[in-house]
RNA sequence: GCGCCCGUAGCUCAGCUGGACAGAGCGCCGGACUUCGAAUCCGUAGGCCGCAGGUUCGAAUCCUGCCGGGCGUACCA
């Protein structure tokens, strides 16, 4: 206790005491508050930042959903994640590239263009038969109208090869391009568009997998290639060219995986949905087969969402074209809705996402909740504004007449949220930042709804302009929790 | 079978590297608008933190086993 006191010289605490066994308890001085007050304030946006990541390089990989059709409600999901994780790096001090890994080639894209030619042979009163593995939705047609509309009949002459690859490259192109619009409209920017096809092209994949060969890691065993990922801990070999000469995605994968390692990065991340978890071994085998720490590379998991309507299950199969698209989700009940319900749990909770809940403009819905607290705070200080108080300034006197403990219990609150945007960093766990805001939130609803003890503009000038400090500090906040999720933090609802 | 994840209030979920009586939202019930926005607030009820052991001064948290659920377990991704 003694050498507590005797470390004390600057005067943080104003009280330390013993309360039961192996617990102290420190109080704060109370201007240590007031000087948060005032650290929000001065740094206003970049309150909350921090240089805990020491500029380190971090890449994250998201979404990189293939090509073969529309965002689903899953990769919704991922984007919100990964869009959120990588802006919380960001403002904890991490150099941060996002990047989505485009799966332009290979067997899944091939199906697709098959897919497609099928429907555009139907288009010339040549209808076949599709195959189960097909993918069926109304899109392929779409596309395949598109096809006939720019090249005519003269598919039809070629070599069905010639003409499904024809299909496959324009198919992927053009759902390629309603992804990117379809982040777009969900406020999801990428730094970077990594195209597989580009290392099957430029011969890195090939070049990979020889360079593993000399090495004795990828071996010849019934006419297949297998990488030995059970040497660095994956419960058996994995194949990576198939007997009949194809290349598996994990080929590329190899490829794509030692192009971002080679690319300098002190930490990858790869955001996938949580159906690959299979898939961790063979990339961390990879990882170490080129020769870097185990950690270099590491997975987040975000588990599936369940769509709900008014409780009641969405059936969903991507091949058979039964899906909600993302975008329809975006459309019905908003960016803004479905990006905090989307974060509202632990990626590792499946989420059930439920339509009719979402729209909802009421308590059930914490969008609002938290949203509507910058637009009441807004409306406050535009009614300051009309009576005169026009600029928000730290008097040395707001220490005298902030001092209700419900008022330093809401500096305390705002004292945590740089914690909370590291701490969200370093654990890689977005879901951190609504529900600090929500708490945050709450205790402001409690404060302002006392009015006849919390008024903010009322008759006393000073008190007033006290309180406007104090609460134009909770809406810095807000709105910088919010920009950290993309989500809106509207004047007025 | 094996691997990963999850089992906390009626429902949906928080709970950082173990620490003071286990929290929130929704729902239920009961209250609050002549005042800066009721998309709000206040209050009541509701829990052997899946079960059983173990480590520890101390376990929702760590370890083991079991039960229950999800997902994987391809020369598909």
């Amino acid at each position: 206790m003694e050498h507590i006191r005797e470390k004390n010289t600057d005067g943080m605490l104003s009280k330390v005491e013993v309360a039961g066994p192996g617990f102290i308890n420190f109080f704060i001085a109370p201007h240590k508050w007031y000087e948060v007050l005032r650290q929000v304030h001065d740094m206003d946006a970049a309150y909350g930042t921090s240089t805990s990541g020491q500029g380190k390089r971090v890449q994250v990989e998201f979404v990189s959903a293939n090509p073969t059709g529309p965002l689903h409600v899953g990769h919704g999901r991922c984007a919100a994640v990964g869009d959120t994780l990588a802006a919380v790096l960001c403002a904890a001090g991490f150099k941060v590239e996002k990047e989505y890994y485009i799966n332009d080639s290979g067997l899944q894209i091939a199906t697709l263009g098959r897919s497609v030619y099928l429907r555009y042979l139907a288009l010339f009163g040549k209808p076949a038969p599709l195959p189960e593995e097909a993918y069926q939705g109304d899109y392929i047609r779409d596309i395949a109208r598109g096809v006939a509309a720019d090249e005519g009949d003269r598919l039809l002459n070629m070599k069905e090869d010639d003409a499904v690859a024809i299909c496959a490259k324009r198919a992927a192109d053009e759902i390629m391009a309603g992804i990117k619009e379809d982040l777009k409209a969900f406020h999801v920017s990428f730094d970077n568009w990594f195209s597989e096809r580009s290392l099957v092209e430029s011969g890195a994949v090939e070049t990979a997998i020889n360079d593993l060969k000399t090495r004795g890691i990828i071996y010849e065993h019934d006419r297949a290639l297998w990488f030995k990922t059970r040497q660095f801990g994956d419960e058996k070999d994995r194949v990576v060219v198939r007997a009949n000469g194809a290349a598996t995605y994990f080929a590329s994968d190899i490829a794509y995986h030692q192009d971002k390692l080679e690319r300098g990065f002190d930490r990858i991340i790869d955001i996938w949905g949580a159906d690959h978890h299979g898939y961790i071994p063979r990339i961390s085998a990879c990882v170490q087969a080129l020769g870097h720490p185990k950690d270099r590379v590491c997975f987040v998991l975000v588990q599936l969402v369940n769509l709900l309507r008014e409780g009641m299950p969405v059936a969903m199969s991507t091949r058979a074209g039964q899906f909600v698209t993302l975008r329809e989700v975006m459309q019905e009940v908003g960016t803004d809705a479905a990006r905090f319900s989307f974060l509202l749990r632990h990626y590792d909770s499946p989420l059930d996402f439920d339509l009719e809940l979402a729209k909802k403009q009421s308590n059930e819905n914490p969008v609002y909740y938290v949203q509507y607290v910058h637009a009441r705070i807004s409306n406050i200080l535009r009614k300051a504004r009309e009576r005169g108080y026009n600029e928000i300034r730290w008097e040395d006197d707001f220490a005298d007449l902030i001092n209700l403990p419900e008022e330093i219990a809401l500096i305390k609150l705002m004292q945590r949220y740089p914690d909370v945007v590291t701490q969200s960093a370093r654990l890689l766990e977005p879901h951190r930042i609504p529900f600090y805001l929500m708490e945050l939130a709450g205790a402001f609803h409690g404060y302002y709804h006392d009015r006849h003890r919390h008024q903010v503009v009322s008759d006393d000038p000073r008190l007033s302009a006290a309180r406007l400090f104090l609460v134009s500090a909770i809406r810095i906040i807000i709105r910088n929790g919010l920009a950290l999720m993309s989500v809106s933090a509207p004047q007025q609802m």
